[in-house]
DNA sequence: GCTTGATTTGACCATCTGGTCAAACTCACG
DNA sequence: CGTGAGTTTGACCAGATGGTCAAATCAAGC
């Protein structure tokens, strides 16, 4: 194990690569489903130098969640109450959607973690995200008392949004087994679109 | 291994207790991280006890997955082209939101092999599954054809509802986290029914 | 080019896990 | 009862897996 120092060259190539291996690994067959050999194989490690950069499979696992779930949030958090209410949350849906089609990796990692009960990331969900999803669900609450959006219940709504989204990353061997050679994006995103238009219209 | 004779007292009542516990321990834990030993224990038996019933781990799950396979798709079966349209396609919402609040355990199990590529029953979906939805489809196109309900595109549609009635079941740590007390259903409803309401409007 | 810390590895270990097997036990039925 | 089929189990095995360690190799600054 390095020193605390500033990480060296070597360091930061091996650690990035590893994460990067991780993502793959771990996104296909659960925590529980991947091997510290099938990490260290995809990374180009041997599994003994693997372990010289993160201490244990449980390290890279939590590295991993923890480095990836502020650019998972990062959209809801852009969420502008100065902005145009049906704007702004067309536009989250739309970022929403292209994190599916972009980053089907990372959706499927915490789709893994949380159908399987967040035993590692359940201290995040209680604390961080309630209270961003809380605040924003706070936002939504005064567009609707000022008759800018339909009243509804904002964590529904928002819940809404991820669940639309995330099933295409998620769940994307279903819906390609359904659609065959089309484009799963193609009609997602109008038939989202159109959804929201129609739901928030007071 | 016994005979192919009529199932004796004590094989119904095993196999049933051995399936009971197998959902349990897979829903949570997913195919890799469950093992024998749990699902035998869940079930009062000994591990080569289990294993007199079923021949592997493997058959288990094949076992529970095709027996519930029915029952999961049971609601989708019953949309009847001669119903109501937009009641028939709301009373789907509806029986759907209910066997996520009914039965989370067997939505999680197919959500566990979906979400990791669905490596055991990839030819239900690109088959039966794929069947059955490519007929409701037309079902609702012909709907849309006649101006009975708003046009839009079938499939994701019908992708919507799996994923936001089953996004309470799968990710219930995550609603539960953000809802706190309140329970889930009892919003999920009203929003789920406004939601299919207004989108289906002409 | 030498030294020192960083990096890599082969060999190894303990534990877990799916699965086997022969022997023991239990039950239903004549 | 007795008997044979059905049921249960302790002991066991082979392979997988997370992790360790001492020794070897490499890299960078002096």
């Amino acid at each position: 194990m390095p020193k605390d120092r500033a990480p060296t060259r070597i360091q930061k190539k091996n650690r990035a690569a590893i994460l990067e291996a991780a993502l793959n690994v771990f996104s296909a067959h659960g925590f529980r489903g991947s091997t510290v050999d099938q990490i260290a194989t995809e990374a180009g490690l041997s599994k003994p130098n693997l372990l010289y950069y993160f201490p244990s499979k449980e390290a890279i696992h939590t590295a991993l969640l923890s480095g990836l779930l502020e650019t998972w949030l990062a959209p809801l958090h852009d969420l502008d109450e100065g902005g145009d209410p049906l704007q702004e949350i067309l536009s989250y849906t739309h970022r929403k959607l292209q994190m599916s089609r972009e980053l089907p990796r990372e959706s499927r990692l915490f789709a893994n973690e949380l159908v399987q009960g967040a035993p590692r990331i359940h201290d995040a969900l209680s604390n961080d995200l309630k209270a961003l999803v809380d605040k924003k669900a706070a936002v939504l609450l005064r567009w609707m008392d000022q008759g800018k959006i339909a009243r509804l219940h904002p964590h529904h709504l928002i819940f809404s949004i991820w669940a639309l989204t995330q099933h295409y990353a998620d769940f994307d061997v279903q819906v390609r087994a359904i659609l065959g050679d089309e484009n799963p994006f193609a009609g997602a995103e109008p038939f989202i679109d159109t959804l929201y238009r129609k739901l928030l219209t007071p």
